[in-house]
Formats: C-alpha cells, structure tokens, sequence
DNA sequence: TTCTACATACGAACGCCGTTCCCGTCAAGT
DNA sequence: ACTTGACGGGAACGGCGTTCGTATGTAGAA
C-alpha cells in the first residue's frame, strides 16, 4: 500500500538512488544497443534520468567508467582448473573465450586496448588462468611473462577489429568497399607490381570468415610456443 | 621587380596556397609534438593559419586525413627482395620495421587499428611484402592469406600499446602505478587466489623491456609458422 | 521534536570537438 | 573585359568531458 499522495515531501518521486552498479549497467545497456561511441557522461546520465554532473560522484571520470564495463564483461569468463595433459588446449580455448566474450558486448575490446594495464580483478583472474596452463604445460617461467601479453593482445586487437565491422550493417558494406576499391586497384596496375598479392586476390577473398582466420593465428602461435616447451 | 604596394589588392599576404600534402605534413607535424588527439581539423587548420572549414576543401573528413597520415608513415617502409633461405629473417624484420616505424610516429598504431582495412599504396607494398616472405619460404597459399592479417595485427597492436605509455612520462608514471596497484592487490589476497600471477610477480616487474618482450612474440609465431611450411 | 551538518544530486557553464552553410574573393576561360 | 566556378574561411549547430556552485534529502545531535 502506497503512502496517500500527500505524505510525499514533493511532486517530483523519490530522490534517485544512483550507484556504481547501476551506473555500469546503464553503461552497458548502452554499450550493446549503441556501441562505445554512446557511451558518454551524458548519455549515461540521460538513461539513469539524470545529469552528468551526477555521476562523477561514483566515478572519477570517463577512463575508469570504461574499465569497469571491461571488469563487468571478464566476469563472463569461465576458467577450469588446469590440466597438464591437454594445456594446448585449455590455453587455446581460453584465448577464444576471452575473445568470444569480447565481441559479445562489442565496444569492450576498444577499452581491453585503450586500458594500459588492465588491473581490475576480473581481469587479473583471466590471466592467472592463462599462466596456469603454460605453466603446467613446462613452458619455462620467465617465457611466461612474456608470452602472455603478446597472446592476450592477440585477441584484444582481434576482437578490436572485428568489432569495427561486425556490429553495424555500415561497417560491412564499408568493407566490402574497401576490398573492392583494393581489386580495382590491383587490376589498374602493371601485373610484376605488387605480385604476391596479386597471386593470392582469391584467398584473401574467399577468406571470409574472421573467426576460423583468427583461431589459426592462436593455433600458430601456441604451436609455437610448444616449441619452446621443456615437458 | 615586385609591384608596387598600392598596386596590392589587399595587405593580406598571398591567398594560401592549400593542398592535400601540405595538409599532411602539417597533421604530421602535430602529430609527432603533441599526439594524435591533438590532431583535430581545427588545431590542423590552425596550423596551416586558416579556418577548419577550408581543409574539407581537400580531405572527406577527419578519418581521411588519418589514413593519409598512415600512408605516409607507411613509405618509410623498406622492402628487401625475398630469398628463399632467410625468408624466416626477413619475415622477423619485416614485422620489426613494421612496428618500428609506427613507434617513430606516436599516434600512426592507433590510425592502423582504427583503419579497418588500409587501402592506401604505402600500406599494401608491405602488405605484398610480408607475403611474399611466406611465398618463398613454402607457407601453403590458403595459409598465407590467413596469417598475414595476425600478424600485422600484432605489430600494430603492439606499437598501439607501447605508444601508450612510451610517449609521455604521465604514460610511463601511470603504467608504474598499475603495476605497483597489482602488487598492492597480490598482497591483499590470501595466496591461493590467483597463484600462478603471484609467482611470476618478479618476472613481470624484470620484465621492463617492451620491445624484446614483442621480438619474442614475433619469433613464437614464426616458429609456429615454419612448422606449417612444406619446403 | 527541532536543528544542524553533511553527503549527495544536478543545472549551468567553459572550452573543446567535427561538420555544414554560406558568402566573399580570386583566377582562369571565353 | 566579363563571367563563372572553384576555393578560403567566418559563423553556427549540436555534442563532448569536466568543474563549480547550489539545492536537497537524511542522519545524528540537542
């Protein structure tokens, strides 16, 4: 039962309850219908029916306003324990996921390159993981460290990309112009310039599918990586 | 013999004299003192000692302009001819170079990420480069069109990244902060979270050195590359 | 219960941005 | 000499991130 209309210290309804939460929230509502572009101070605010000003007393500013939509989105990721006798495996299929939840909510691999280092626990979990299966796979320690940023920034700048054309319709008319203005290119010129591109126009056509490109690129790199493996 | 003053239509100096590539070399030069953010149509126009508008003149939009920025950084881009049994070497310096030259530039890796797919001259030539590596050293065809895009990607991502922080000492201070952030967080946690990050603390804080940290990224994967060739 | 102090909400304003409109001006073609 | 059309550039539109100052609801003190 409601309080009678005249008990209320106004017209207007109760003073809203904003939060952190529910900013991040409204931010990813955001995020996902319109793309990271829409996600301003204002915008946000306008969602939660109020102003920007408003907000800067749960966030400092824009940055860290990103990064906790990024932390939001790595909690999406699950992590098995490792096993030592399927590593290559595991660490592949956390590559792909990292990637996959990344272009779940596109506009979150932007953040994943724009942040420096990433520090916000969803995302130290991600990596613990990743170096738990190099681990247990003997690739040796101090290669760890430094495999494990080129292999996460793999698939950040994968899903970057990605994200850039998947999402929209105009993003894909956009490169499918692209590819045609580059064919168009080819043929007006001499055929010994560019040769090799040339030889291999119907490949890089036929290449459609981004995804089954980008799994090869990490099977190659964990290959790779085996190489280097003491176990 | 000049004219004579009164002859002057006006006290203004000549009309500017503006054009694609002075519009450039202006946006560059911004570029390279104040970074990529600052080059804005208004702060270009500035530059030049003219108006914003006048620039649309001669470039669609600012994306345009960006892309011309890239291609230009871009014909620093040298390509040795490709030999069959150092192809893995020069594959590696190609990368190198590659990521080399958007470092010299601060702002061109971010341009390259943003670009969905470059189509500007000086971008393709290395593009038919890095194949042709690949042609010669056996790399199956269908497999070069997939790996290509990688491993561009990881040279830009990188250069991306390191650019971040690598310009200004804010970039650099903010980046000892997240790491000291890290550590701080490391120690707050009972040690059975996020083991494998807790024992490999002393090898990410060693590991200061971006670059070799890349160079070793590269090499991974021309390893793993070589174990696809057939020759 | 009344008053006070404080945390929070938020309108207004500042100085940027990309882009477009529109008009003045100059140079080349007739 | 006149016309015409391409180019330069001032002003304006709508949007941005962020800060300042003030209004407001609430919790604790008297």
């Amino acid at each position: 039962m409601p309080p009678p209309p005249w008990r209320r210290g106004t017209d207007k309804p109760v003073r809203q309850q904003l939060g952190v939460p529910a900013i991040v929230a409204a931010a990813m509502r955001i995020m996902d219908r319109e793309g990271l572009d829409a996600v301003s101070m204002r915008r946000v605010a306008q969602e939660l029916g109020t102003g920007a000003a408003s907000l800067y007393q749960h966030v400092r500013n824009k940055r860290e306003l990103h990064e906790l939509i990024l932390d939001e989105v790595f909690r999406d990721l699950d992590v098995p324990e490792p096993d030592p006798t399927r590593w290559q495996q595991q660490l592949k299929d956390l590559c792909l996921d990292l990637t996959r939840i990344m272009l779940a909510h596109p506009g979150a691999a932007k953040i994943g390159m724009e942040t420096l280092i990433p520090t916000t626990p969803g995302v130290l979990v991600g990596m613990d993981a990743m170096m738990g299966y190099m681990r247990v796979g003997g690739v040796p320690d101090h290669l760890i460290a430094k495999a494990c940023d080129p292999l996460a920034l793999m698939g950040t700048a994968f899903a970057y990309e990605a994200s850039l054309w998947t999402t929209s319709a105009a993003g894909r008319a956009e490169a499918h112009r692209r590819i045609d203005e580059i064919e168009a290119y080819l043929d007006s010129l001499p055929h010994e310039q560019l040769p090799h591109l040339t030889a291999l126009r119907k490949q890089i056509r036929d290449e459609d599918d981004g995804w089954a490109n980008f799994e090869l690129g990490i099977d190659i790199f964990i290959a790779g990586l085996a190489t280097y493996a003491t176990r």
